[in-house]
DNA sequence: TGCGTTTACCTAGGAGTATTAGGCAAATTA
DNA sequence: TAATTTGCCTAATACTCCTAGGTAAACGCA
């Protein structure tokens, strides 16, 4: 019988596809079987179990975004990069959902010191070069940002803010420039 | 033979200590009823399913979060009250990971609206009373507290912040000096 | 070109979870 | 005390994860 010609990277990406459409806590080693039209059980031919097959999407999708962003970002500063940082990182997460909420899986701490998440936090961090703050305020701004740009994103996607007036653009945008006014101006302790 | 005495409240409360000890998402119906010394079979009577039995832990959660940040935030205002909100919050998730990621769920919007977590979103309007804020940057500002308490401490326990220096402590008093700063220096569009 | 080795995919099967249908006995009410 | 409700049961179906062991296709080499 023919083969369906199946590696961890094609497993992976197909994985990849299947939780932007269906949820990512919905991507299991037998849907994607399936997908291929072979048994669920020669699946662990490439994949040691269904963690390690949610584990290796999710540093699929750590790579994507770190590319993106630093695409992004590429020739930027100050606002510019803010804001061009912060429009990849959402648009990323609305095109593909599922890859973003597997981005958000907890990973051993080797595997995530290896991942690209290293990347995107560096970028974070670049970011603030165009604004003027020192260690340790550097550090808290970092974790400023990630927590708002995740927050807002999780929410969004959750539908958090689908009931209220103002449209969630005009509020990103309006966050954006509140958040460049916070760097420029960021308080003394 | 003896009857448990399984009700649907029961069972939630269970649930949610089940939650905060393997985590949300190992809440299941069997784990459950192992521990009420009874076959899945028989939580039936009491759930429509298992995801009636994950809104309903959902729904409690809010309820002890709603009632934690109301008694929090009487008799404050001003950074104070920012502060309140923040530390009830934050201190709620810390103690109960498991219901803290139960209250993300998506919920239909019927439920979502009957739910406690409308209050939690007023409350927070009321941080912002102390604030000189008009619509509709009173919801963009609203938006921010949210998506930075959340993505902050959705961070913070997936470990992101775990392996950076300055504790997340000192991050987190200095974030809140910041949100303070900010909202009392509002940009102007 | 044919042979041996590797390996991709298979069948079979065990364990856990979700859920429904239907039954008996305990608790409640008349 | 009889009638009814209801709490928990057994049984059965279906789906997911995963292991063990087998067969045949593809590959590497003489």
């Amino acid at each position: 019988m023919a083969r369906a010609g199946l590696t961890a990277e094609r497993l992976t990406r197909a994985g990849a596809e299947l939780a932007d459409e269906v949820g990512f806590d919905k991507v299991t080693v037998a849907a994607l079987a399936r997908q291929f039209g072979v048994k669920d059980a020669s699946l662990y031919s490439h994949l040691k179990n269904s963690q390690d097959l949610r584990t290796r999407i999710a540093l699929l999708a750590l790579e994507e975004m770190a590319d993106r962003v630093a695409s992004a970002l590429a020739g930027r500063a100050g606002k510019d990069a803010l804001e061009a940082f912060a429009h990849a990182y959402r648009d990323y997460a609305r095109e593909h959902p599922g890859r973003y909420a597997a981005a958000q899986l907890r990973l051993d701490p080797e595997v995530a010191a290896a991942s690209a998440g290293v990347r995107h936090a560096q970028m974070t961090r670049a970011i603030l070069r165009g604004y003027d703050l020192a260690e340790p305020d550097r550090t808290h701004a970092v974790r400023l940002l990630g927590s708002v740009f995740h927050g807002y994103i999780s929410l969004e996607s959750g539908g958090s803010f689908d009931h209220s007036s103002p449209g969630t653009q005009e509020t990103w945008a309006r966050v954006l420039d509140a958040l460049d006014a916070l760097l420029r101006n960021w308080p003394a302790p």
